[in-house]
RNA sequence: GGGCGUUUAGCUCAGCUGGUUUAGAGCAUCUGCCCUACAAGCAGAGGGUCCGCGGUUCGAAUCCGUGAACGCCCACCA
């Protein structure tokens, strides 16, 4: 993989001057923890006495069993550059993490990891179960927590939450007895997405529709009355299309639309179920679609949503041939008909499909299969395609929440970036459906609800009277049974802003009212119903306010190739592993150099490259600085110029990093630090400060340098905050406990700076004079000439000394041109160097003309603007002026190359 | 079936309300260099019909229309 080819083999190296980023790395995250740096208190004040601003975050809680994955370092990596940023501006900074306890998930892992012990989860009490979970918690809990130290992150560890801690899990418990009080929790018996496998309801959101190659199964249901058929084909049977057969033993009725012509003989008829012999109604609705199928739709409302509000409409029983688990239960069948049925009892769902199909098959029953594409849900967690399923569950009234919560997306008090997720939000929003809340599962926080126990033994749960229910935080005297049911996991998360600081059980408590709203969230953009809608809902509803001000939405993070990563695939990375290799500010400029806001990432190892490769070229510029000897003697003249030039470069990237921060482009804003420092500081400017060897640099410059490092530095911080706190530490002594992190107070007046050379003539002129630079090395590269070889620059104006310096070439100006020289143009100007060896005058000559064509070529663009009347009406004066200096200057050019050829051939 | 977005160099992307020397960056590629900070480096070079078509305009990568390809979200066609 590495490609060390064209690389000195290392046994030949000299000592290595490379950056080592693990030693630095973890002395730095201890004394950062060891000083409280990351803490944070209401109030704080700053150094003036003025009270601080509140900069608040708080972390998308990551599962509590969850290990470090590459999206993680991606999220994390955003906000920590957030978060360094604002102390870095003098903000109070809190980033508050914590983690969540993802019930389904977790109960899953508790599940298996007992099962690999012999237990089941049946034969455990809930108490005993529990005991099970927090041990897990506690055991593997907090793991990823450790790992985002690796990661560099600046959080206020002190603060570290757990959803269903004591404080969140008041809060949640309080919220739903509030909102039933209000109204907006009922409890019901509806159609719900049910996960067969971990045996719960889920929400709308957690069921994940993939589009599938599966089978149209044609079934015939022979007609009841004797003699009726079909007169198009004299067939004495419907024929009903179905992709899940297994469902027949529910159905209840046949389904036409009393608009088909071709269905019209069936009205008021009645047809056989095949296979299992139960007579049912030919029914018509105008929800069956004319020319789809066959134009009859069996109808089971006890395992389609269609099919159930069907069921309602026209009061049809349902038959529920399911067990909790998807496998086929009988016993709901009527007892006349189980003779020819009571094989399949419990038989798993898709083996019933191949075996009914099989047996119809047998009967001639099946007038045949087709392929067929449809979608199919599956469960978000467990994979498992879901059984929708009628069963009494819980669920919040949503329109409400979609009232308050829409209007300050809209209208950008709160702002997502990228904006074009509002539609996304909106559209969402607009369709709102209530959320079904409990799941039938242990791991959560239990549902408040109490039923009187002597009355449910009479009613069981299903006709147990509503207003019988008893909610309340806590459990109501008396002999009574608390619901088995938790509630969904995001019912705590989507207080988690609020939870964080008690907002919900001590409203406007110090906390609260300091650090609420908070400044930004980031997340993914998966999230956006679960999590991020259901937070600004309910911080109107409960602080009236909203939860943040900013969301900032990643991408996903997929290898080079575009797949997503993934265990299976092989191709995530650990990147604790990337950590060890890269060090933790490579890994992060890596993660984040190609990540605008919203967009994926195609993540490849050479990204961190660049990273690390980034930290060794900083390393080696404060070592080669730092080397210097120094001189109590005036800077020289080319000094000062580049002390200038670089003095504005800096002020400039500082205004432009700004500005892309306040856009959140982030990605951006670590690329103008990084061009900055390595073709500006680098690049450039050490080489004109440079002093000849062995001679020691002026102490003034080397003061400057110094002072540019460290502005540079802070720049870098939130971005690589390792190697900058080091570096800071070793640009001079430091007192104890200070740190890069603290706010700016340096007298750097960059507007007072960007003054001075307010018109940019100067900037333009070292500009220039980096291009004479470059026209000069490029003829050395073409000539082979070694760059200790003194040359002659013939220029037609005087130089600064700067280009002598950098060229190691003398100016001239004006003088005589010999006849063997190589020229170059910038701008209008035209340089030469004359050279102790003969030309390819052939191939100078074609690179001439091509030039000339090019030239002559814009020329005649720009001149046909200026000689069109109607632009010359109609364009802005500026713009007429700049096709006419463009014009002046290409003549110039173009006659610099005339006369160029000409000497050439004469 | 609706909605949104993307399409610019080999790759990843900038290019804001049309005009800034006939399109920029980083990476990758090629050539030449171990010169006393850095070969995890330095110097130089090459590379684009701005997805196609039509329109508006003095002027279009940029605005409008249309077509195509890809991606995402939402939706109960069995």
């Amino acid at each position: 993989m590495e490609d060390n080819a064209k690389n000195k083999p290392l046994e030949e190296k000299k000592e290595s001057t490379n950056y080592n980023p693990q030693e630095v790395e973890s002395r730095w995250y201890q004394y950062w923890i060891e000083h409280n740096l990351f803490h944070s208190e209401p109030d704080d004040v700053n150094d003036r006495g003025e009270l601080k601003e509140p900069f608040t975050v708080v972390i998308p809680p990551p599962n509590v069993t969850g290990v470090l994955h590459m999206g993680h370092v991606l999220n994390e990596t955003i906000q920590d550059i957030l978060v360094r940023r604002a102390r870095l501006e003098g903000k109070n900074a809190c980033w508050v993490p914590g983690t969540d306890h993802a019930s389904i998930a977790t109960e899953a892992k508790v599940i298996k990891r007992l099962k690999e012990q012999g237990i089941n989860k049946s034969d455990l009490t809930r108490e005993q179960f529990l005991k099970h979970a927090w041990d897990w918690t506690d055991e593997h809990g907090g793991i990823i927590l450790k790992q985002l130290r690796k990661l560099g992150c600046s959080c206020d560890w002190e603060r570290t939450a757990f959803t269903m801690d004591e404080t969140r899990s008041k809060a949640v418990i309080k919220v739903f007895c509030d909102l039933y009080k209000k109204g907006l929790i009922y409890k019901g018996l509806r159609m719900v997405n049910w996960d067969p496998e971990r045996q719960t309801a889920l929400s709308d959101e957690e069921v994940i529709y993939h589009e599938e190659h599966s089978k149209f199964y044609y079934l015939r249901y022979k007609v009841a009355e004797a003699g009726v058929t079909n007169p198009a084909t004299g067939a004495d049977y419907a024929v009903v299309a179905t992709t899940r057969p297994e469902t027949i033993f529910g159905d209840i009725a046949v389904c036409i639309n009393p608009k088909e012509e071709k269905n019209q003989w069936l009205r008021g008829k009645h047809v056989i179920v095949p296979g299992v012999g139960r007579e049912i109604p030919i029914i018509e609705d105008r929800y069956v679609e004319i020319g789809f199928g066959t134009g009859c739709l069996k109808v089971t409302p006890a395992h389609d949503v269609n099919d159930y509000a069907l069921g309602q409409k026209y009061d049809l029983k349902t038959i529920d041939i399911f067990t909790a688990d998807a496998h086929l239960n009988m016993d709901t069948v009527e007892e006349e008909l189980q003779a020819n049925v009571r094989k399949y009892h419990g038989m798993e769902r898709f083996e019933c499909r191949k075996q009914i199909v099989e047996d119809l098959q047998a009967m001639g029953l099946v007038e045949k299969v087709e392929d067929y594409d449809n979608k199919v849900g599956y469960s978000e967690r467990t994979n498992v395609p879901i059984e929708p399923r009628l069963s009494l569950q819980w669920f919040l009234k949503m329109q409400h929440f979609a009232d308050i919560a829409l209007p300050p997306v809209m209208n950008d008090e709160i702002v997502f970036y990228p904006a074009k997720y509002k539609n996304t939000y909106k559209n969402w929003l607009e369709n709102i459906k209530d959320w079904c809340i409990s799941r039938q599962l242990w791991w959560g926080h239990r549902i408040p609800a109490y039923y009187d126990r002597a009355l449910l033994e009479q009613t069981g749960l299903e006709d147990y009277p509503t207003d019988k229910i008893i909610v309340s935080e806590t459990a109501p005297e008396g002999d009574y049974v608390q619901d088995e049911g938790a509630l969904d996991t995001w019912f705590s998360s989507w207080l988690w802003p609020i939870s964080l600081f008690d907002g919900i059980d001590k409203p406007g408590n110090k906390e609260i009212s300091y650090y609420y709203p908070t400044s930004d969230l980031v997340t993914g953009p998966d999230i956006i119903f679960f999590w991020v809608a259901r937070m600004i809902m309910a911080g109107y509803e409960y602080t009236g306010k909203m939860p943040f001000k900013h969301v900032y939405f990643t991408g996903i993070v997929r290898d080079k190739l575009g797949r997503k990563m993934s265990k299976s695939l092989g191709n995530s990375p650990d990147p604790l592993d990337l950590i060890e290799r890269y060090g933790a500010d490579g890994v992060r400029m890596g993660i984040l150099l190609s990540a605008p806001a919203g967009n994926d990432i195609l993540y490849d190892d050479s990204l961190c490259e660049q990273g690390r490769n980034f930290c060794n070229k900083i390393w080696n510029c404060f070592r080669m600085l730092k080397g210097l000897q120094r001189a109590d003697v005036d800077a020289p003249m080319t000094d000062r110029e580049a002390v200038t030039w670089f003095t504005l470069c800096l002020c400039k990237a500082e205004k432009e990093v700004d500005d892309l921060m306040k856009k959140y482009r982030l990605s951006e804003a670590l690329m103008a630090v990084y061009k900055l420092f390595t073709d500006e500081f680098s690049g450039w400017y050490l080489e004109m400060i440079k002093p000849a060897y062995g001679s020691p640099i002026a102490q003034k410059t080397y003061d400057c340098s110094m002072l540019f490092f460290e502005r540079m530095l802070r720049l870098l911080h939130p971005f690589m905050p390792f190697i900058t706190e080091e570096l800071y530490h070793s640009l001079r002594e430091r007192e104890d406990g200070d740190t890069i992190m603290r706010e700016d107070t340096m007298e750097w007046d960059s507007e007072a700076l960007l003054a001075q050379d307010k018109d940019g003539a100067f900037q333009q002129e070292i500009e220039h004079l980096k291009q004479v630079v470059a026209g000069v090395r490029n003829i050395r590269a073409q000539h082979n000439i070694s760059p200790r070889e003194e040359m002659t620059l013939l220029s037609p104006a005087p130089l600064s000394e700067l280009v002598n310096k950098l060229t190691h070439s003398k100016v001239e100006v004006g003088g005589e041109r010999p006849a063997m020289v190589a020229t170059f143009i910038v701008g209008t100007d035209e340089y030469a160097v004359p050279l102790n060896q003969f030309i390819d005058v052939e191939a100078e000559r074609k690179k001439l003309e091509a030039d000339l064509a090019h030239q002559q070529g814009f020329l005649r663009g720009v001149e046909a603007k200026l000689n069109n009347e109607k632009f010359m009406a109609h364009a802005k004066a500026e713009v007429i002026d700049m096709e006419r200096k463009k014009q002046h200057d290409a003549h110039e050019r173009i006659a610099a190359i005339e006369a160029r050829l000409k000497a050439l051939n004469g």
